[in-house]
RNA sequence: GGGCGAUUAGCUCAGCGGUAGAGCACUGCCUUCACACGGCAGGGGUGGAUGGUUCGACACCAUCAUCGCCCACCA
């Protein structure tokens, strides 16, 4: 084995042989244990919050595996509709294009040239990242497949009346020209006017004053609206007001929506294009004083471009002519000036408002009507919170099951149609009259309703939500509407593993349509984990500069391609030189490389209960050490026990102290392991591991095997029961690490596996080990306990004494008990190697011991004779240091023991041992107060 | 306006009703035959504030402060 770890060496050598060789395949045996993973954008690229999410499902899923569980990671990827399509609008804008330029059918060709050409990057990314995904059973979202299981849904829904079109008001994106969900609105806080404008009485008494931030919408106005109990205005309901620019006259309502605190009391009701008037329109739309304005008070002004409608369409009548044809902002602009010229501007405000913003576009989105496809929620809703309520799905953790809550209690209907090109094309159909038919296909369609080859049908041109498919996801990957084995056995799935942002994005509705459909529950549990966010806290995004990728970290970037990367591209070219010299500052040399398994590490140590990680470096870098550690323990394992008896073919076998005390810390290991992973708890192992493998195997262990080894006294049995330790516990630690680290324990398994007695083909399927009863030896770690005290006191006077660390010291013990004497007889050689000794020898009781420097192991005093080796005064100092400690300790016990209501209140076992650890103290204080007096007569 | 989370060592974070922990950083010594991506020994915290419950609170409760996130129709 190579001297340092390189984890480039090993890493893709082992991916492809799992691979070739299907180990990633379900059994067919086994509990069944599923994952679905949250399909990527099949033309992205991995970013750290994926490779955070892979890692706790990889390290889950390797662990069943390992468990013998019937295990599936569902493999795929998301057709990302709206923004695939806009990569796509943007590489043709370069060329000087618009998707209209090349019509439908070739802009979609296009699209899926880009999936083919780009679709690979993420899939080789998981990889990389050591993700045992399933790739013989990988799917698409717009895979025929699934594609049939979307239509089958929407019919199915349809018929019963769960999916409907309608005209009403949506959130309408004037950039992208199309409708998006509630949840694809991004309230955004800015700066912007209240304009208070004056609305003339019709009979010529004043004016009525509204307050807007708006005030373009003016233009469709249908009325003014004051609350029924504000007296202020009692007097005006039912009057007219004349609407300025427009010639138009329009009604004074009353409607509790106005809050008469507000502004001035008085609003501008404008149905077409806020939620809230058309909200209030709907209240009022019967009434006569509404049927008397136009379009019965529905007046739109706007185009899908956001800018005023000009002479060609319905409703421009209405608006004046220098307007037509204006955008939003100019319209603005224009109405404001026209108001103040016409002196009807009374003031003009500074304002804080809340700006909706489209989450992919940006622009600022309008209410606007249109006729769109909506899901009816609210019966889909209530088995889904019941399956919460009930217990049926568990959150983990627990609390974000009231986010959840809180979201279906109040949920609107889903508005599902997209007008882009890119996604599930709407299965329904339009004829001449525009009578709609919904249909799996055409032909079905034309079957169903008796329509013969003369009647010209229509597809509807809109296309579904992405998330409409993603919904389907745990099903329909498994082969649903068809009843197939996998559906059968592997759904639901064991658990869900993502992020909070989605879970009403994808989670909800995943329960929601899987219950509908499967008529059982998506999935048992849901993990949320945090975001990733920098080690300060940002965010990570490229505006920032401060974007880290995964893969950067795996293999290591110089510092000039990371400038350049993190440069490049930018939407705010101004800020790339704070950017540069940021990276600049923060990389002076770059990134290292820390390989996958030190990342992989990393995400396990940080994902502890539900909140975001501040990623830092820092500990990939520490992880990576830690894999270094490992490697060389394996190399000082394989130096010693390669080509030598490891006890694997029989043979009498003696067990040391030191051995026992191993396995019976690794037993601890194994449990804590398996106790942490199953509660989601991978900080909890990946620690625990940690702690091990450096404090125990290596700090102690490997050093209690040298003298074992090497000493000549050693017996063949002896030997060989260490060897078969340091053998055994590698191989055992190994199975414990693997789902965290797959890649590192591979590559050593495949030496260490045959000195263990194992013969196997990988790591990856060898079982996950379990605590083994027999092996745990509390005597021998209360032992191996005595021996480290002693080898840490003798340790600290060398340090605290400035002697060297290779110099061999003569030790002579007093006040030992028979205790003692017995552990010494049993662990000499180990003493003598880890404490670097040149004798041993015991002082009676009656014996006057020499000037020496001082430490205690339970009663038993370690005497290091001074003559010649120090000075008097650092040793003062030394035990001045100890006796300090020891009487804050001391007095500490003493205060709690000597309150009566602690003595007679708290548990016996409390005070008890309360009352020993004073004994303790105060008998070692004694012991260092003596020595101290001794000294200072020197 | 509601709701949630956080506040522990210089930094990033665990934990726990019974004497405060890790990684990184820091100090001293050590090129010891697995590892300088290392070894040995150290320094460093009045646990955001106030009050309460308790024999005992960093931990439980209440209030407050600061930071962050989610939800919400105030024009």
């Amino acid at each position: 084995m190579d001297k340092t770890y390189d984890p480039h060496a090993i890493e893709a050598r082992w991916y492809h042989f799992w691979e070739s060789r299907n180990d990633f395949a379900p059994k067919g045996v086994g509990a069944p244990y599923c994952i679905m993973i949250p399909p990527p954008n099949v033309t992205g690229s991995l970013h750290m919050g994926h490779a955070f999410q892979d890692t706790i499902m990889d390290a889950l899923i390797r662990y069943h595996r390992m468990l013998g569980d019937n295990t599936l990671w569902q493999a795929g990827t998301d057709h990302a509709g709206i923004a695939t399509q806009m990569v796509v609008e943007r590489q043709l804008a370069q060329e000087g294009k618009t998707r209209h330029d090349l019509g439908r059918e070739a802009f979609i060709e296009r699209v899926w040239e880009w999936k083919a050409q780009s679709g690979g990057t993420i899939t080789r990314q998981l990889r990389r990242m050591g993700a045992s995904l399933d790739w013989s059973r990988e799917r698409f979202t717009m895979d025929e497949g699934l594609s049939d299981g979307v239509k089958e849904v929407f019919v199915r829904l349809h018929e019963e009346g769960l999916i409907y079109r309608g005209k009403r008001l949506v959130n309408w994106d004037p950039v992208l020209h199309t409708a998006v969900s509630d949840l694809e609105v991004l309230p955004t806080e800015e700066s912007g006017f209240l304009w208070h404008l004056r609305y003339p009485l019709a009979d010529g008494n004043g004016f009525v004053v509204v307050a807007t931030t708006r005030p373009e919408t003016m233009l469709g106005d249908a009325a003014i609206a004051v609350h029924p109990g504000d007296e202020r205005y009692a007097h005006l309901i039912g009057q007219l007001v004349d609407l300025p620019l427009t010639g138009r006259r329009i009604p004074i309502i009353a409607d509790d929506y106005v809050d008469p605190a507000f502004g001035t009391g008085c609003v501008k009701i404008t149905p077409a294009h806020d939620f809230n008037d058309y909200a209030v329109w709907q209240r009022h739309r019967d009434t006569t004083a509404l049927q008397a304005v136009p379009y019965n008070g529905l007046i739109n002004i706007f185009t899908v471009s956001a800018s005023i409608i000009s002479s060609d369409t319905p409703g421009a009548e209405l608006i004046p002519n220098d307007f037509r044809g204006l955008d939003r902002v100019a319209a603005r602009k224009l109405v404001v000036e026209e108001f103040g010229a016409a002196g009807l501007l009374e003031k003009t405000d500074d304002h804080k408002l809340m700006v909706p913003r489209g989450d992919r576009s940006g622009a600022v989105i309008e209410p606007f009507l249109t006729d769109q496809w909506y899901v009816k929620v609210a019966p889909l809703a209530g088995p889904a919170i019941k399956a919460v309520e009930t217990g049926e799905i568990r959150f983990v953790p627990d609390n974000w099951k009231n986010t959840y809550f809180e979201w279906m209690r109040n949920i609107d209907d889903w508005c599902i149609s997209r007008q882009i090109w890119w996604g599930h094309r709407i299965p329904a159909w339009y004829d001449e009259q525009g009578d709609v038919y919904v249909g799996r296909s055409e032909d079905e369609v034309r079957r169903k309703h008796k329509l013969g080859a003369h009647v010209v049908l229509r597809q509807d041109e809109d296309v579904l939500d992405t998330w409409f498919s993603s919904a389907l996801w745990p099903f329909t990957t498994l082969g649903w509407p068809e009843n197939t084995p996998e559906l059968k056995t592997l759904y639901p799935t064991s658990v869900l593993v993502t992020g909070f942002d989605i879970i009403f994005f994808w989670v909800a509705r995943m329960i929601m349509m899987g219950i509908k459909f499967t008529g059982q529950v998506p999935f048992r549990e849901v993990y949320i984990h945090g975001l990733v966010r920098d080690s300060h806290g940002q965010k990570m995004s490229k505006s920032k500069g401060n974007v880290l990728d995964p893969i950067d970290i795996i293999d290591g970037i110089e510092l000039e391609p990371l400038v350049k990367k993190r440069t490049a591209g930018m939407m705010q070219p101004q800020l790339a030189k704070k950017i540069e010299k940021a990276t600049r500052a923060e990389f002076p040399n770059g990134i290292a490389t820390h390989g996958t398994d030190a990342l992989r590490f990393t995400f396990a140590s940080l994902a502890s209960n539900g909140r975001d990680i501040n990623f830092d470096l820092g500990r990939v870098e520490g992880n990576r050490n830690f894999c270094n550690k490992i490697w060389n323990a394996a190399r000082y394992v394989l130096m010693n026990t390669e080509g030598q008896d490891c006890g694997q073919n029989g043979g009498e076998v003696e067990l040391s102290v030191a051995d026992r005390w191993i396995l019976s810390r690794l037993q601890t290991t194994v449990r804590e392991a398996n106790e942490a992973i199953t509660s989601y708890r991978l900080d909890f192992m990946a620690q625990s591991i940690y702690e091990f493998t450096w404090n125990e195997y290596c700090d102690w262990y490997l050093e209690l095997s040298k003298p074992s080894l090497l000493n000549p006294a050693s017996t063949p049995a002896q030997v060989r029961g260490t060897r078969r330790t340091l053998v055994h516990v590698l191989e055992t630690l190994l199975r414990v690490a693997h789902p965290i680290i797959p890649f590192i324990t591979e590559e050593i398994w495949q030496r260490v596996a045959p000195l263990a007695g194992i013969q196997g083909p990988t790591l990856m399927l060898r079982a996950y080990p379990t605590v083994n009863d027999a092996l745990v030896d509390p005597a021998a770690v209360k032992e191996l306990e005595w021996v480290k005290q002693f080898v840490l006191g003798v340790r600290r006077i060398r340090s605290g004494m400035d002697i060297s660390p290779g110099k061999p010291l003569p030790i002579l013990l007093q006040n030992g008990s028979t205790q003692d004497a017995g552990f010494l007889a049993s662990n000499r050689q180990f003493l003598q190697t880890l404490a670097r000794l040149e004798s041993i020898a015991w002082l009676t009781a009656n014996d006057t011991a020499p000037e020496s420097a001082t430490a205690l192991v339970g009663d038993m005093q370690l005497l290091i004779p001074l003559k010649g080796l120090i000075d008097k005064n650092a040793e003062l100092a030394r035990l001045a240091k100890e006796i300090d400690k020891l009487r804050a300790n001391l007095e500490r016990a003493m205060a709690k023991l000597a309150t009566p209501s602690f003595v007679d209140r708290a548990p016996a076992d409390v005070v008890a041992k309360e009352k020993e650890r004073a004994e303790e103290t105060r008998m070692a204080l004694v012991r260092l107060e003596e020595q101290q007096v001794k000294i200072q007569a020197l």
